[in-house]
RNA sequence: CGGGGCGUAGCGCAGCCUGGUAGCGCACACGGUUCGGGACCGUGGGGUCGGAGGUUCAAAUCCUCUCGCCCCGACCA
């Protein structure tokens, strides 16, 4: 109806964009905390899947996962110049513990803060300080190396200006932070895993990307170097979507993270870290999800079947959801994860939007009708809805399973489409010019 | 942080200009008829109008402050 309904595309980008996180059910912003969001189930359940698939690849790498404190001490933000000038205006601080609880006359509670502490601690912004500070213990030797550390944690960023997954004052990450011996060392490990997250967001988010080096004035307080993946939205505009630092010697020197080497000389450290967010799901969005709602390519979809029963009668209630239970066992043993929706008191027309919404690539009908025929109607989320197919329901799950990955495909060929019908590519800077001139529309590669 | 917009029921909104007992649609609960793409009828529940002050006999409405959200910009993942 017209007060769920989702804005188009075309009418307004931004407001489209929040209609999908609302109707899909994905976050909504924590409105009693400034800039933070609530990522509901259906959100969570997709950063999981996310996170399962770069954690694998994390560990197929040699990294181990590991954590550190949230808080991270005012005095190791310091040791970093260009680290602290790149953080301070976005770290929260930690200035007292403990509260006194004071009844007034009244009742009512008033709560004051108690004791303040002696040094303040910072609200880790990104943890390379503290485990800085860890690794120089932790290393002596060239033995000690490589050290490939991972952590799965929150971060906060006290951000002028949020957009829900997009930039939030609190996101979930993962940050790697690696030592070597040498500099070509730490420099594959930053291409080694800038490839990491490029394969996770073309061949797991179907999310095309194209890597490259930020400019001196982007790139990550304190690095050398950084690199980045950038996907294209659909408005046009890029988002970057993972990044991989060249740290040098820069938080060696700093945190006096040393070693010997097999000559028997001290040398600092070269180390590394990068980092993918939460901001991936706003990446998803913006790129599969059309004016119907949520699209989720099959690798990432929580629910990645959902069978409708359609009935009048009790009697073929009871024959349609028997017919739909086997089909769920069978696709359940086909390791797809499915849903029969027995919703009572929903039509079957509601439950199709209701999924729609969400993104679960593939609806089935089953009633009497099919039953009957021994087949079943499948809909594909990224076709259109009117677009049915039938299906024997003998051997529908192997099916359905062949049907996800050429979805994975398609949805990944589609959004490479897109970005080459706006992509322009120059070979002059004059043609930069010329091509940025008629409205600004699309991204240019240089 | 600069510029603009907006906070009224779970969601989407009207009412505010011109103060006078808080409304609509969807959702929700119950009953009935329905059921292959958002069902319909009837009955009912739910709001100290973001918060705090002020003006007034009287404030959702006028004034001040404040918190939050959204958009553009700067900055970032």
């Amino acid at each position: 109806m017209s007060s769920d309904a989702i804005t188009s595309r075309e009418k307004d980008f931004a407001k489209w964009y929040q209609d999908v996180i609302r109707q899909g059910d994905l976050a909504e912003p924590a409105e009693v905390v400034r800039g933070c969001m609530v990522i509901k189930p259906h959100g969570y359940a997709i950063w999981e899947k996310i996170q399962a698939e770069m954690d694998r690849r994390i560990k197929a790498t040699g990294h181990k996962n590991a954590y550190f404190p949230l808080l991270i001490p005012l005095s190791f933000l310091a040791k970093e110049a260009s680290h602290v000038e790149g953080f301070a205006m976005e770290c929260a601080v930690v200035t007292h513990s403990g509260l006194k609880a004071v009844r007034g006359p009244d009742g009512k509670v008033e709560i004051e803060v108690k004791n303040e502490l002696e040094e303040p601690y910072v609200i880790r912004p990104t943890s390379e300080t503290i485990i800085g500070h860890y690794f120089a213990k932790w290393i002596q030797s060239h033995r000690d190396l490589p050290m490939l550390i991972n952590q799965w944690c929150n971060i906060m960023r006290w951000e002028m200006r949020t957009r829900l997954f997009l930039r939030t004052s609190e996101f979930l990450w993962q940050e790697g932070h690696t030592a070597h011996a040498t500099h070509e060392e730490s420099l594959e490990e930053v291409h080694r895993m800038l490839n990491v997250y490029a394969d996770v967001a073309e061949n797991v988010m179907a999310m095309p990307v194209i890597r490259g080096k930020k400019t001196d004035s982007e790139k990550f307080a304190g690095a050398v170097s950084s690199f980045c993946i950038e996907a294209m939205m659909q408005d046009g505009k890029a988002l970057q979507a993972g990044t991989s630092h060249d740290l040098g010697q820069n938080f060696g020197r700093a945190f006096d993270v040393k070693f010997q080497n097999k000559a028997g000389e001290i040398e600092y450290v070269w180390q590394t870290s990068w980092g993918a967010t939460t901001r991936l799901i706003g990446g998803l969005i913006m790129t599969h999800s059309d004016d119907a709602g949520l699209v989720l390519p099959p690798l990432l979809a929580p629910i990645q079947v959902v069978i409708i029963p359609i009935f009048k009668s009790d009697e073929e209630h009871a024959k349609v959801v028997e017919a739909g239970h086997k089909l769920r066992r069978e696709c359940e043993e086909a390791g797809l994860s499915v849903v029969l929706d027995d919703r009572d008191g929903m039509r079957p027309g509601a439950k199709h939007f209701d999924w729609e919404q969400k993104g679960v690539p593939v609806r089935i009908e089953i009633g009497p009708r099919d039953v009957a025929a021994g087949s079943c109607v499948v809909k594909r989320r990224d076709k259109d809805p009117k677009e049915k197919s039938s299906l024997p329901l003998t051997g529908a799950a192997t099916v359905l399973k062949t049907l996800m990955s050429e979805m994975q495909t398609s949805l990944l060929e589609r959004a490479r489409a897109f970005r080459a019908s706006r992509m322009v590519k120059v070979d002059t800077f004059d043609q930069f010019k010329q091509a940025l001139d008629p409205g600004g529309k699309g991204n240019f590669l240089l």
